[in-house]
DNA sequence: GGATTTTTGTTTACAAGGAAACAATCTCTC
DNA sequence: GAGAGATTGTTTCCTTGTAAACAAAAATCC
């Protein structure tokens, strides 16, 4: 039997290597791992942050306007928001024009935290990408920016 | 307070549109998304049908081998591998030469699983990505190719 | 304006995946 | 060749996320 099959950086992938859904997959967990490893988390997770960052942009948002913006099912986003609420970061308002709806908003300690931890974050965001050069990172960006339709976003 | 924030295609995500890692995991869920909705699951999900391909590719390839290059923990390859051995579409075989290690093969079954699912898989691959060109499209899978240090493998 | 349908969020039950502790085997050093 | 340490896979427990059924409140349709 080929002696290659055991060691790891031989594996053959064939065309799985030209599939994107396979690549994402990758390359999702790569950026989690680079993630988890050079900064211990400061408490705040990365799915914990993305919320309240999006709250933070759009104080009143409703849950389900941020989970479809964010693709958090609406299951989900019910178990995150109550955790963030019992850790006193958002606080929960029942509008009377809707009154199914619920709107989210940080409190003054989430405001804190948010600021907090944005550094850290997006100041980390500029140090990953290790293989590629500072062009390549843009131009990948760009591109899963356009892939996932939050391409003009940024500047409006 | 702003409406916009009710609405779910203005909801604005800042400096976030820029994060390589949020990205990347809002691109892995569209992909899924993608997948489940046009064609249904023919028996085989996306993470199955990458482990039988990859051993396809690798006969006698180790757990260990196989769990790094696919990015999968071997907690949980323990208990994808022997999903696939009570399906009956791999075989796990201990090496004399050493006796921790595991050694997969598929089966008949599970190679004709493999040729029958193969055509789907790769197919639907090609008409992904939608709101690119297939320059752009092209673009980023060498960029995450690189990205997650699997440029030169398919050549090879 | 009352019945039907949709939307929004919650609950419950489950699947996917990971962390840590464990057992077995191998390797390395003396 | 006898221990010390590393590797490989498994088990158990836990976290994260999903699917389906549900309840309450709009919206829609005669």
């Amino acid at each position: 039997m080929d002696v290659s099959a055991r060691r790891p950086d031989k594996v053959q992938v064939g065309e799985l290597a030209g599939s994107l859904g396979f690549l994402l997959r990758l390359a999702q967990l790569h950026a989690f791992e680079d993630f988890f490893s050079d900064h211990g988390p400061r408490g705040l997770k990365p799915g914990e942050f993305s919320v309240l960052w999006v709250i933070a942009c759009n104080p009143g948002i409703r849950q389900s306007a941020l989970g479809q913006r964010l693709m958090i099912k609406r299951a989900h986003m019910t178990k995150l928001v109550r955790a963030l609420e019992d850790a006193n970061l958002v606080s929960r308002e029942i509008p009377d024009a809707d009154r199914r709806a619920v709107e989210l908003t940080l409190t003054p300690n989430g405001r804190q935290a948010v600021d907090k931890a944005s550094d850290a974050f997006f100041g980390y965001e500029e140090t990953t990408g290790a293989p590629l050069s500072l062009k390549e990172r843009a131009q990948l960006i760009a591109l899963l920016q356009k892939y996932v339709g939050l391409a003009e976003e940024t500047g409006r």
